[in-house]
DNA sequence: AAGATGATTTTCT
DNA sequence: GAAAATCATCTTT
């Protein structure tokens, strides 16, 4: 299932198989990426693939594109950061039971899970695997590739680094809010484009949580910069 | 470079 | 009433 009815294409970063040192100055100093190339964002991961093993959604989501168009513009940016929220997990919110906040994890997968965190954030998630089982997949980072102006605005910072790395920070630099809480991503204006890890992926523990915190749960793409953090 | 702290409100106990 | 899947800023080393 491909969507087509998607307006024109977007520029993206040049395509480079080895980074030159003068990108990883640019990375290193926060300045915006050198574009050149076109960006397809023009297709929809169909749900199927949610429909899967949150660990392996997880790991496979890492190299895909979130995308989100809002009257004020498109913003867009590569996962390269995510951590898996599973059944029997204490750390996960859906452990115990089934409450209002979290019942949407128990739907079917392919669902947008946004909840309001400390009084004052915002965090993403996607709801993976088969509906009936509570479990999402969190998206902590991403590599700005499209809106970056938009993106600076809304974060009030200029380093581009500043602006995904962190799952609070890309939820205010991609527009997304507490109405987006519950949206279908296989369809609208908050999608996720297929794409491939174009690094390593590396296996660590999650970030922030207190139980829990020895599973080997978070993903992210080796010596990528826009991780929140090694 | 690393550690401490305040901001601010929803959610569940 | 306490904790929270965080962040920015400030202090200390």
């Amino acid at each position: 299932m491909v969507k087509t009815n998607r307006s024109n294409n977007e520029i993206r970063p040049k395509a480079r198989s080895a980074k030159s040192s003068a990108w990883k100055n640019n990375v290193r100093a926060g300045k915006p990426l050198p574009v050149t190339g076109v960006l397809n964002l023009n297709s929809t991961i169909p749900r199927d693939f949610y429909d899967r093993d949150t660990v392996t959604v997880a790991r496979e989501l890492l190299g895909c594109i979130l995308v989100h168009r809002t009257p004020e513009g498109t913003t867009a940016g590569k996962i390269v950061e995510t951590e898996a929220y599973l059944q029997g997990d204490p750390a996960c919110h859906a452990a115990r039971r089934m409450t209002p906040r979290n019942s949407v994890m128990f739907g079917p997968p392919g669902y947008a899970y946004v909840y309001f965190t400390y009084g004052m954030h915002y965090c993403f998630n996607v709801v993976s695997a088969s509906e009936g089982v509570g479990e999402a997949v969190l998206v902590r980072a991403l590599e700005p590739l499209v809106g970056i102006p938009l993106m600076q605005g809304r974060r009030g910072r200029q380093n581009t680094r500043e602006l995904c790395s962190g799952p609070a920070k890309l939820t205010q630099a991609m527009g997304i809010a507490r109405e987006h809480n519950r949206r279908d991503l296989t369809m609208g204006d908050l999608y996720i484009c297929p794409g491939d890890a174009d690094a390593p992926i590396v296996t660590t523990t999650r970030i922030g949580i207190k139980e829990g915190a020895e599973l080997p749960l978070r993903f992210y793409l080796q010596n990528n910069g826009y991780v929140s953090r090694k």
